[in-house]
RNA sequence: GCCCGAGUGGCGGAAUCGGCAGACGCAACGGACUUAAAAUCCGUCGGGACUUAAAUCCCGUACCAGUUCAAGUCUGGUCUCGGGCACCA
């Protein structure tokens, strides 16, 4: 064993000889119970970050853990390699984007190997390769005959200037981030999922998922914003058209004094043709609409509306209302249109006073004092009793909104109804670098899905970049032009892409079966290695990318395709590494790279400093000086191990005959660890404390070896077990020195270890002794001393008759082995 | 505005079931070793009062109240910070 810790050669070359046993390659063992560990896949921008090594680490410990206690454990890595950033270096650079990726990929991959981290390599997958979107455009089709894949038109942001669409992200302050003209808003024939059709049911299975975190359960429940009403009916005056609107609040009806059609609305154009109100109107809806998504929903935006001309009758009064267009009202939710309820909605109320509509208070406090309309100075929102309601006056809130929707249901004017505030997923893009979608469209036969046998549609690999941003799929004759699958004559192909969303939402299937070219995935396999036991990622994928593939998981389930409706039983989700206290970004400058710490202080201590600095779920503060401890550290256990085995292990042991207390001492220490760490993995994933107490262990060892009369036998065993326990922190140093200890088979293959109870028992502990609950004395007792005598021990005390002295004895408080405390007066 | 979290030494954090607040580590300071430095080892390390010292006492987990023999932990309220959603009818 050498005296210098040399990382740089002790991790290449277990790396190497990790990969030579193929230690971490697993397959389906029906004799070992399963573990699917999975890491959230990275998107490939070439190098690592912070943010990747401690989500890795943590994966990397509970696989590891999960493994040495005894089960099959599937820990898989990939790629999330289609994207935007692939076409903007495209375009900025001239470097074809797959070749972009290709190259960031075995770039990142050679980084991640530095780690040390268990992946079966072999089921590796990237999602930008055709052996993947083969299946992602296959699933799709899957989606499309069963219903959920459906095309409408619907508003995108549009740079005229660039004649592209954009994200969201791409419009800063309302224009091009590319050539900085006025972004507009334009209507596209745009490819969606019907994830709606399952609202309720990922609403209502969040129940089922105990292992998640509540705050990402809490904000998947607000993103689909389930909220119970009712959908009434209004009647144009004069067509006798129905109007109808979705309201929370029925019991207000008759408090109704105008009802608002969003901007989009149909009925809009239909209500101002051939009148006076057609052209002030239509100037001010396509006002609206011109208007980004970003500012037309943000709370800023001042809310504005026009008198169409046009009035409805209210269903249960027929008093005529007067019908607005304001820019406040969504056509995506509910039914696009409101009843304006001004003395009971706060909008509604500020709606009314700039506009001088009527208000209609019907809605009185059920105690206190009673509204009048003369000094209302807000909307009154709570709920209360019914007034100015005809047969309802007197009725309760709660109950009139009941009735209020039972009589309109009576009169075919309305029911009650659930809405809710997720909306279908938009998957269509405009883009070059996503899965083409596999849909052709043919003059004869319309919209028609490519068959199963001429997947994949192959996205052209040999294709030019226009600096307009443009999708360059729109350009390529022999990727456009085919012939239709059901008539055969000349046809075209879908232009648009599949968001790269659609393909993570299954990627965790393909890893149970990555090379199966007959199948998505083999059912036998998935019904094997799935759900996914643990998965671990950011925070940021709280909503879209847990919903969508809940989505997924769900549909596929309808299909028969896979065995379960859930694909993720528990979550940890990590937090940020910060420097500085801020997120490390280049713009900032305060980005650590891993390669460099990794080259100056070897995976491990990035690991381990990485794990130790704070909680999984915690932001974690960088600390140059917190990686030399960490060094520190494993520079300390390295030279422990090295005189051990240099000086103590030729030595025969004198491990025979009565342990003496500092034996025992050193027992109860190492087995204690043993507990702690493994409770530490297992039950709460606190990483940071398993490691400080394998570093009060390491403390206590030190002492120990100082002493004339140790152990080596029982030095040996500590140090032995002390490997095991860090193994799943930092590999390769574990393995390295259990090798040198003498083992020739890995120590990641052995079992994790059990304590021993019996260690654990103490012949003493400390007690404390409290008057009126403050320490005022310690002493030391046998442990498991009997309440009555612990009492009586603790009362005979000095600083006990001290403080009774004088005073009245109100009580004793006595807790076995840990304290007394007297109450006097 | 609504919905979640979180506030503990100079710093990261610990206290897992209401029972010794500050484990472990970092930084700092003092010492040993050394020609010197690095490395390593030993010690001190929340604030204050009193003291030659030992000891003893008081205060202290954002703030204010409460429950309890006992509160960082439970309850009610306030403040600050962070996150999510945000014209959702």
């Amino acid at each position: 064993m050498q005296e210098h810790y040399d990382f740089h050669a002790i991790e290449a070359k277990w790396q190497r000889e990790w990969d030579r046993q193929k230690l971490y390659q697993v397959t389906e063992d029906q004799n070992k119970p399963k573990y699917y560990c999975l890491e959230m896949f990275p998107y490939p921008s070439g190098n690592l970050h912070m943010g990747h090594v401690r989500n890795y680490s943590i994966g990397d410990v509970i696989a590891r853990f999960k493994s040495m206690q005894g089960f099959n454990v599937l820990h898989p890595m990939g790629w999330d390699s289609f994207g935007l950033p692939a076409e903007n270096a495209a375009i900025k650079h001239g470097i074809p984007p797959a070749k972009w990726t290709l190259e960031n990929i075995a770039n990142m991959k050679s980084q991640l190997k530095s780690m040390g981290i268990s992946y079966d390599w072999d089921r590796e997958v990237a999602s930008c390769l055709p052996d993947y979107y083969q299946w992602t455009q296959w699933l799709f089709l899957q989606l499309y005959k069963h219903g959920l894949a459906y095309k409408k038109k619907a508003g995108v942001n549009w740079c005229p200037s660039c004649a592209t669409v954009l994200a969201n992200e791409q419009v800063v302050e309302g224009a091009c981030e590319r050539c900085d003209a006025p972004v507009e808003k334009k209507a596209l024939e745009q490819w969606f999922f019907r994830i709606t059709d399952y609202a309720q049911e990922l609403l209502d299975d969040l129940d089922k998922l105990p292992g998640w975190p509540d705050k990402v359960k809490t904000m998947q429940e607000n993103w689909i914003g389930r909220s119970e009403g009712a959908e009434i009916r209004f009647k144009t005056e004069i067509s006798g058209e129905d109007v109808p609107v979705f309201t929370t609040r029925a019991d207000t009806l008759f408090g109704a004094t105008y009802l608002v059609l969003a901007p989009e609305h149909p009925l809009v154009e239909d209500l101002i043709k051939d009148t006076e109100y057609a052209r002030p109107v239509r100037k001010f809806v396509q006002s609206v609409r011109q208007m980004t998504e970003i500012a037309r929903t943000s709370t800023e935006t001042p809310k504005e509306g026009m008198f169409i001309g046009a009035y409805v009758l209210n269903p249960l009064t027929q008093e005529k209302i007067p019908v607005w267009v304001a820019n406040y009202v969504l056509f995506e939710y509910g039914t696009g249109a409101v009843m304006g309820v001004p003395a009971h909605d706060e909008r509604d109320f500020a709606f009314a006073k700039k506009y001088n509509l009527p208000i209609k208070i019907v809605i009185q406090p059920a105690e206190g004092e009673t509204l009048e309309l003369a000094n209302m100075q807000d909307a009154y929102v709570e709920d209360g009793v019914m007034v100015h309601s005809g047969e309802f006056d007197g009725t309760g809130s709660a109950e009139g909104r009941r009735k209020v929707a039972a009589a309109l249901e009576k009169k075919q004017a309305g029911k009650e109804r659930i809405t809710y505030r997720l909306r279908d997923w938009l998957i269509s893009r405009q883009r070059y670098w996503g899965a083409p979608i596999p849909i052709i469209y043919c003059e004869h036969c319309g919209e028609v899905p490519v068959p199963d046998r001429d997947l994949p549609v192959m996205l052209p690999l040999e294709v030019e970049f226009k600096p307009t941003g443009e999708s360059p799929l729109k350009y390529i004759p022999e990727f456009i032009n085919t012939v239709c699958p059901v008539c055969g004559q000349p046809a075209h192909r879908e232009t648009d892409t599949m968001d790269t969303f659609v393909c993570s939402s299954w990627y965790f299937l393909r890893y149970c079966d990555p090379r199966n070219n007959m199948e998505y995935a083999a059912k036998e396999k998935t019904d094997y290695w799935m759900d996914v036991d643990q998965y671990i990622g950011g925070v940021e994928h709280a909503i879209l990318h847990l919903m969508y593939s809940r989505f997924f998981m769900k549909a596929l389930n309808d299909f028969g395709l896979v065995g379960m409706r859930e694909p993720f039983k528990n979550l940890l989700t990590q937090g940020m590494v910060l420097k500085d206290g801020a997120k490390m970004s280049k713009s900032k400058g305060n980005v650590v790279s891993p390669e460099e710490i990794i080259h100056k202080y070897g995976a491990d201590t990035a690991r381990l400093f990485i794990l130790f600095a704070s909680p999984p779920e915690r932001d974690l503060e960088w600390s140059d000086q917190g990686v030399e401890g960490s060094f520190r550290f494993l520079r300390r256990v390295w030279r422990m191990a090295y005189g051990f085995v240099r000086e103590e292990v030729k030595e025969p042991s004198l491990s025979q005959g009565e342990l003496t207390p500092a034996d025992k001492e050193l027992r109860r220490l190492l087995h204690g660890t043993i507990k702690k760490v493994t409770e530490d993995i297992e039950l709460r994933f606190n990483f940071n404390t398993a490691i400080s107490a394998i570093m009060e262990l390491v403390n206590g060892l030190y002492l120990y070896k100082e002493r004339e009369d140790r152990n080596p036998a029982l030095l040996g065993e500590a140090i032995e077990k002390m490997m095991v326990l860090l193994a799943p922190f930092t590999p390769h140093f574990a393995e390295e020195v259990w090798c040198e200890l003498g083992h020739t088979e890995s120590v990641h293959l052995e079992p994790w270890p059990e304590y021993d109870r019996n260690a654990l028992i103490a012949e003493a502990v400390e007690v404390v002794l409290q008057v009126n609950g403050k320490v005022r004395d310690r002493l030391t007792v046998p442990s498991g001393l009997a309440p009555q005598e612990l009492e009586r021990t603790v009362l005979a005390m000095e600083r006990a008759q001290a403080a009774i002295a004088g005073k009245t004895l109100v009580k004793v408080i006595t807790i076995p082995d840990k304290l007394v405390n007297i109450v006097v007066k």
